[in-house]
DNA sequence: CGGCATCCAAGCTGATACTG
DNA sequence: CAGTATCAGCTTGGATGCCG
């Protein structure tokens, strides 16, 4: 096997594989809004509707779609609530939690790129 | 504008709209090869075809594609000798050294996460 | 209210062949 | 050696409509 990739051990996941942790972790919280999410999740659990609105631009297919492979991935966990209307509750797992602070750093790096290449709509 | 994004102020950046520096810094290192490029140019310069054997899967066409992006995004930098055969050395921005530790997290995060769930392949 | 299914357009990606 | 061009297949993601 190849020696010189970032931590040379092959995942097996879902029936894929992943060349290393990193590509792995990629995976798991890279999609376009499945970091939004757990980001959203951070300070408490949240309801469906309200989690969804909550992150501007995000289609409910979208949502669902997201929200049903971070379930999958055990990053987040659902409760429902055997009421009329419905109501579904989302929350962190403690992996979920766990990548947060990172999560938060890479938050506060794209401000510090933004800010330093001047990419702030005007009047923000 | 919307105040319960992670960070809600809107980047503009390449003719796109970011709703919050997250989603703008998954933009710049999310895709599937951009990170474990910065990854393995952490410990100094590469050459171009060195650094695109050492990922295992990535074709050339996306590695082209991967590395001009990092260029543009000012994340890595290019240096090219004026030899025959050409050689053409990359190395990381003082933003793309920024973005290291960050991406060393990350990939400890998936190696816990791929140990509490046994998902390391068997002999590996 | 929560969320699934279908359709379809747009973008991504690998294979291959080619240039300087 | 480094990089580009083209094409075809797959995946992504939004819109819409429907169900319990």
């Amino acid at each position: 096997m190849k020696e010189n990739t970032c931590t040379p051990k092959i995942i097996q996941y879902d029936g894929k594989e992943y060349i290393c942790s990193l590509a792995f972790a990629l995976h798991l919280i890279g999609d376009k809004y499945k970091s939004l999410i757990l980001f959203h999740l951070k300070d408490g659990e949240m309801r469906s509707g309200e989690l969804q609105k909550s992150i501007n631009g995000l289609s409910n297919r979208m949502f669902t779609f997201s929200i049903r492979a971070l379930e999958n991935d055990l990053l987040v966990s659902r409760e429902v609530f055997p009421e009329v209307p419905p109501r579904v509750v989302y929350r962190l797992t403690d992996s979920g939690k766990a990548i947060i602070p990172i999560i938060l750093e890479l938050d506060k790096w794209g401000q510090q790129f933004a800010k330093d290449h001047h990419l702030y709509a005007p009047g923000e």
